[in-house]
This record gives structure tokens, sequence and C-alpha cells, in this order.
RNA sequence: GGAGAGGUGGCAGAGUGGUCUAUUGCGACGGUCUUGAAAACCGUAGGGGGUGCAAGCCCUCCGGGGGUUCGAAUCCCUCCCUCUCCGCCA
């Protein structure tokens, strides 16, 4: 959510901003929504403060019996009140207007986002480690899975349709085993506190984070009313919402471990094989919680901490920096980290990494205060995947792939795995 | 799911239509006193918004939203949340 102040104070900056985004310039638009509403405020203060006035006195005509003064301000306080119910929902609806227009903005972008059209304009940061090298023919992960007999989208799509699977055995302990790696690392050795939280959420909530208004239809909701998460980073930065928090305490940094359910409302035809895109899935997920002078190093941090995921793993990666034009809504940065899957011989996202700025504070009201600063103010947050479970799954079993359809199991997940090194066709 | 009680400032807790500009206490901050502290005493305080160079002035906020009224913390409607009892339940 963007500050109609800031707009108004700087609009060239805002629809620059907006035109790195590819986006045409909205200040002149708002600024008028904004300066019809201000206009409605100040006549309905003036009528508000003569009201207040008028029934003072009245107050005290009555106290003192006199009936036909209070009578006389009663008459004249009556002209007030049409314009005052006017003004008031007059206000209500251009300030709703006003909201409205700004909700659907996404973030601006750093300066230090590189300019873009598309994804094929995202630039490479660092690459980690190589191909692995193999003397046959890779398959894909769906083919291994199956091959296994382990892995069943058959079965799922007889429960629940399309973009769902059933993983059996090793394979069901090897999504266990990822999780239960990767919030160890992050919170024995990055300092994140593990948190367990709600799947179900408000739409308040989805709200603050900004997957509402604009995003629905790539949500499901309940009966009750409820949404269910499409990533932990709902549930976990709500948690500092409606709050000021004590600038000593940040940066704030949570970690959860929970299954994610997205419509994937746009995706058609895209991904339909295999668990790259699935209506469920879990994922480990970082939040952030920093004072505006934290975030950017935070950011960076936080990043390198879902690498660590992939160098344990040893998993070839590279790191690339969103282009202005490949960002999602809220982001004003993102980094993101694509694996190396000799299967499908690409790199495939496995994990994004956001700061956010303001964005979403000003959208939860979370705000902080130094204990000598006199006014508290936003919060920045920041959240990025550490990583997607099924498709570190899918990056394990093509990267680990034997010639004789068998996958060796990483090292550091066999301790998670009852010792298990290999796991072989039936 | 049923019945009931509640939601007021950092916390506790008054306030059932008008000098509420929200009582009081605790805590906080500033001061007086003191070698220093405690105690006592005096004083200061919140959020959002509009306007103004500024000092200030004005509007709004007593869980959210709407309504009644000249006037609402107080009355009405609705939603949310908390607590108690009952029912069901991993």
């Amino acid at each position: 959510m963007h500050d109609i102040k800031a707009i108004r104070d700087n609009p060239l900056a805002f629809d620059a901003g907006l035109a790195r985004r590819g986006l045409a310039p909205l200040s002149v638009s708002l600024l008028a929504l904004d300066e019809q509403k201000r206009e409605t405020m100040q006549k309905l203060q003036d009528a508000q403060s003569r009201r207040n006035a008028l029934s003072k006195e009245i107050g005290m005509a009555m106290g003192k019996k006199d009936v036909a003064l209070a009578d006389k301000l009663k008459a004249e306080v009556a002209g007030l009140k049409d314009a005052i119910t006017q003004g008031e929902e007059q206000e209500r609806v251009q300030t709703k207007a006003l909201n409205d227009a700004l909700a659907v903005i996404p973030n601006i972008p750093l300066a230090t986002v590189p300019d873009g059209k598309s994804e094929h304009d995202n630039v490479e940061v660092r690459i980690w480690g190589e191909k692995p090298v193999k003397n046959f023919e890779p398959q894909q992960h769906f083919d291994i899975g199956e091959g296994l007999g382990l892995m069943d989208f058959e079965i799922a799509s007889k429960l629940s349709g399309a973009r769902f699977v059933v993983l059996k055995g090793a394979l069901a302990r090897m999504e266990r085993a990822l999780a239960q790696f990767m919030i160890n690392l992050h919170t024995d050795e990055f300092g994140y506190s593990e948190t367990y939280a709600p799947y179900m959420l408000r739409e308040e909530a989805m709200y603050g984070v900004g997957q509402l208004p604009k995003f629905e239809e790539d949500l499901f909701k309940t009966t009750s009313g409820h949404y269910l998460i499409p990533t932990a980073e709902a549930s976990l930065t709500n948690l500092v919402r409606e709050q000021v928090l004590d600038e000593a305490k940040l940066p704030i940094r949570m970690t959860a471990y929970t299954p994610c359910f997205r419509a994937e409302a746009g995706a058609a035809g895209r991904d339909t094989r295999g668990m790259i895109r699935q209506h469920q899935f879990s994922k480990v997920e970082l939040v952030s919680i920093t004072t505006p002078e934290q975030s950017d190093a935070e950011h960076e941090r936080m990043t390198g901490c879902a690498e660590e995921v992939l160098k344990r793993l040893n998993l070839h990666y590279r790191t690339i920096v969103l282009c202005t034009g490949d960002m999602g809504f809220g982001s004003r940065k993102t980094y993101d980290i694509e694996v190396w899957l000799p299967g499908q011989n690409a790199y495939r996202e496995i994990s994004s990494c956001s700061q956010f700025g303001e964005f979403q504070a000003r959208r939860m009201d979370a705000r902080c205060k130094a204990a000598e600063a006199k006014q508290a103010r936003y919060v920045h947050t920041l959240n990025g995947s550490a990583l997607a479970v099924g498709r570190t799954m899918v990056a394990v079993l093509e990267n680990y792939q034997n010639d004789d359809g068998s996958v060796t199991i990483p090292e550091v997940l066999r301790p998670y795995m009852g010792g298990m090194t290999v796991i072989k066709r039936p």
C-alpha cells in the first residue's frame, strides 16, 4: 500500500517508479481523488465543529431549564444536519475510492533492481556448483518416482483431481526428512525461531500481505469464509500486525514448515506433469521483520540462508535478481534461486526471497519504535522460501538418480531417513 | 452448536444521553527536595487525519462497521473477539 502523502509530495517519482514496472502514470488520478476527499473533509469538519459548539450550548441551556433558548439552538443546528450526513457519506465513498485504487498498485522497485520487461531480462548474480555429469540419459523426476513405485499421480487424481500427488514409503519419508533438515538448519544455525501458525486466515490478514484484493482467484476459500494460505509468509508476517514493536528486538526472524494451497488459476497447461506445480505442496518459509535500516542487509542474509540448503544438499544452482517487469506485486526487490534439474535440462525456481519495504507493514499497521524515538514508524518485512520442499525433492531425484533407476540419498538427509543410503526399485 | 457475561488509554478499572476537554490508581517521563536514592510533592502525556512557515487551531478514535439523536463510551442493529457453563470432540 502506498502512502498518498508521499505521492502528493513527489508525484513524478511515483510515476517514474510505476513506469519501471511498465505501468502507466497514476499520480494525477490518485491526487484528484485525494483532492476531492480533502475538500469534502474540510467542509465536513467545519460543519461538525459548529454542530459541536451549538450542541454544547444546548446542553447548557437545558441545564438552566431555558427551553426556549434550547429550541432556538436546536432549530439552528438542524440546518447543519443534511450537510453533515451528506459529508460523512461522501467522505466514506471518496476514502474507499482512494483506498481501493491504492490497494491494487504494486510496490515500487528499488534502484538496485534491473529494468526489464519479462523473465528474460532477469540478471544472474551468482552461480554455485556444477551440473552433474551422468553417463546415461537422465530421467525426469516423475519417471524416477513412478519407477520406484513411490510416486502416484493416478491415484491422487482419483482422490482430488489434477495437480495432486501421493508419495509413499521412502519418498514420503524424504519429504519429511527434507523439511526437518531445513527447519533444523534455520533454527539451529541461522537463529530463526520455529513457529506453528494457522493455515486458514481471515480476509484482513490476506489483505495485509497483499494477497487480497487483487489475487483472490489464486486462493482457495473455505465455506467458513477463511482463505487457505498460499504460503506461510501470510501467517508469519501477520504475526506482527497492529502492533508497535520495540526496535531493540528487531530483526525478528521466524520460520515455519507448512502446506501451501494454490488455485493455480492462470497456469492452465503449464507444468501439468509431475510435482513442479501442485495445488498443495509444502514449504519451509523464512520471514524477517526489520527496521528500515536493516532490510537490505537482511535480504542478502536471508537469500544466503536459502542457498545454504542447496549447498548442503550439493545441488547446483544459480541466483538471479528479478527485473522490474518480473517481480511480484508487493516486492521491491526479489532474488530467485534456480536449481539445476538434469532431467528437465533446465534451471527451475526453488526459492524466491523478497523484501517489501513498508508495503505490507502499512496494510497490516505494523510499526516499530526505538526507546528514545517520539514517533513510531513502519517496519520492513521480508520473506523467502527455504525451500519449497516438493521442488527440492524433484531436484534430489533428478540430480541423485543412478542408471539403474535407483536414487542415492544425499548425505545430509541420511540421519533423517534412518540411515538409508539409496532408494532402490522394487 | 446452546445459554450467559464482557471488550474503555502502557496496565488495572469507573463512567447508563449533555461542562466527558473520559474519573481514579499503578506504571512512565520531567522537575522540587537529597551527597545519591527512596518517599513525598508539583507537572507532562495516546493514535489517525485536515489546516498552517510556525505556535497553534479543528475533526475523528472508548473492539470493527452502520444507525437513532441537536448531542452517543452510554440507546439500537450487525460483525469480530474474550471469558463462564452446557453439548460434541482429536
